[in-house]
DNA sequence: ATGAGAAACGAAATGTTATAACATTTTTCG
DNA sequence: CGAAAAATGTTATAACATTTCGTTTCTCAT
């Protein structure tokens, strides 16, 4: 499975305040923590900063073979899928359910409608806030009485890119 | 993980014809696939049979113990993923992806822009159509340069019946 | 009708993703 | 400090899915 090499997206919120970079993303997450009185321990931490540096959806055993390589220390899958389930709870990764993978969040302070294009060609994904969705979504349950209490929205296909070299 | 015995919802479709039963619905779909010209084989009828009667999402593996149960005939799991293979791309069944599991789809004859509703309390679904969502997620999609070929839009949460239990 | 090619299926092994169960270490806080 | 809670380590296994290859069945032009 090749991994594109994609950096993180241009921001789409207006209200963006510019943490762009891995490492400031990272940073955000780790007050956000603070904020919260919940721990951002190093394996947590390791795992985020992993997630940021693939520069795509990155599997669960991708990153504990990165955790291995990286601090030459010993990890077992639930070690991995742990700190997953923590920094998920926090709203600072998500879970793409059609790749069985992970990707860092783009906006973790704020609570988001996301949405994920993900690409067949370069398996990259870009993920986008469309409250518009979450709205309708909200009315379809309402009409079945339905409480919700997650979404996922993933379209899969091509990207500009890879639909342009296809095409060619 | 027990199964609840929720039989094929009334359907939501204004123009619907009325195919409710489990019967009906599989007798349409063997139509639907000599109108194709594509090949209604016995073991992907059988699958098909069995995901109508199950009554709610069914993993690829219990399918494999019912058709094995059901006909004591040898079937592998890479034969029962054919058949599911077979039925989604023509559009007679769904994956849902945030539970690994299948459903059968209420209305083979229509191109759909489905959605699920999954109840974590039963296990059950409840697959609707709203269109509003596929434009919206078009509009996204155009926006990006993004060619779209494939739609995952399913939410979690507590179904009416279960929400009420739960809250008594 | 019949034989070549395509499509579907059977079977074994293996690959991939995720959790259960229980022991140990680290952190928190009175 | 010391008890309780939180986090992590470790082993094993459950759950989901595909690869590979050989055989059977179906289709369709001759």
């Amino acid at each position: 499975m090749p991994k594109p090499s994609t950096q993180p997206r241009p921001c789409t919120d207006p209200d963006c305040r510019g943490q762009h970079s891995p490492r400031e993303r990272v940073a955000l997450a780790v007050s956000i923590c603070e904020k919260r009185g919940v721990q951002m321990t190093q394996l947590r931490r390791r795992v985020l900063e992993l997630l940021w540096a693939s520069g795509g959806p990155t599997s669960a055993y991708e990153l504990i073979e990165a955790v291995k390589g990286r601090d030459s220390r010993p990890v077992g899958p639930p070690t991995v899928y742990r700190a997953l389930h923590f920094l998920m709870e926090q709203g600072l990764v998500s879970r793409i359910e059609s790749l069985n993978a992970y990707v860092p969040c783009i906006h973790p302070e704020r609570d988001h409608d996301c949405l994920f294009f993900i690409c067949s060609g370069c398996r990259s994904s870009v993920e986008l806030e469309d409250s518009r969705i979450g709205g309708l979504l909200a009315e379809d349950a309402a009409a079945l009485g339905f409480v919700a209490s997650r979404r996922t929205v993933e379209v899969e296909g091509m990207c500009a890119r890879c639909a342009e070299a296809d095409a060619t």
